[in-house]
DNA sequence: TCCTTATGAATGAATG
DNA sequence: CATTCATTCATAAGGA
């Protein structure tokens, strides 16, 4: 059943993996029904970014219906977030009787409405800024910007990307640097 | 588009090519193997926090591996850090064999206890040796860490294969976690 | 069997 | 330094 699966996730690739090894066949988790019902509704009940004790309780509960983990949990709510709030950009612009008023920047907060149970955890977060300053459509004004400096409190960076400096073959020492 | 920029939108492009969803803007820093690789390298030489001056050298020599900025050498470390950090800190096992030792002891307590004020000390130690800290250089395959949660602060989950752990029927109530 | 979609996982980038 | 957002990759599931 669940054998067949090459196990590794490997993003950028480059790199064999001694897949002979071990069981260690990184199969994801998959959630049964139960659990994704339950998740499902402590989230439509305004529970967005669980702390670590919610996390690790809500664990506990579904582990009862299945194996899972902690960082299952983390990541169900991560996305289940960001999927519903990519959505509700998406249909906001197909949206046409969406009525103008906030749709297009309130989106988040209209969802719960304010009828939150939940301990306090939310309602600061997402109301972020929905488009930090460069959003997904940059393109070609331009990518890389240089706003570098508030990284740190006085740090200035420099771009030598193009540059001619000589490399070192293939290492870096740490002594050099 | 600009192709001759190369390092940036390189990523997996193996066999199989997914989704042409490889619109490739990529605005962001795509680190190459030797360059994740280095910096694997220098993380594990005991550098943690480098100062401007050495961003910007680390940075002007990855540059020879691919387009790379001071502030992606910046952002690394702290991520890297963080997330060496979060992974040390909460213990998780993976899946199947948790170690029996912690995992089921406070599980009842903690669910129902309600005082599950756990002492914050983790008894890592003997776990991280089953996943190597390490992931990219010398070990085998970079994305292979089973590493466990990264969720928050202390997060402790029980795995209660045969346990008999009394768990709520069938629900999960918001107000409990 | 292949293609599409849904979603778990990972990580770069920010922000406080 | 911690926490969170955004984006992307990989894979399981479902449809044609």
């Amino acid at each position: 059943m669940e054998e067949g699966m090459s196990g590794f996730c490997n993003r950028s690739g480059s790199f064999f993996s001694k897949s002979g090894s071990s069981g260690t066949k990184c199969g994801r988790w998959n959630p049964t029904s139960e659990q994704v019902k339950l998740l499902t509704q402590l989230f439509r009940s305004g529970l967005r970014t669980p702390s670590s004790d919610q996390i690790q309780k809500i664990s506990d509960q579904l582990s009862f219906y299945g194996k899972i983990e902690s960082k299952n949990v983390f990541y169900w709510f991560q996305n289940h977030k960001a999927r519903e709030r990519q959505k509700r950009h998406k249909l906001s612009f197909d949206d046409k009787y969406a009525n103008s008023k906030e749709n297009i920047i309130d989106v988040s907060t209209q969802i719960f409405g304010g009828m939150y149970e939940v301990p306090e955890v939310d309602r600061v977060t997402e109301t972020l800024q929905l488009f930090p300053l460069n959003s997904f459509d940059e393109s070609e004004s331009e990518k890389f910007r240089v706003h570098a400096n508030e990284c740190s409190d006085n740090m200035m960076f420099s771009y030598t990307m193009g540059g001619q400096v000589e490399h070192p073959p293939l290492d870096l020492c740490l002594s050099f640097i």
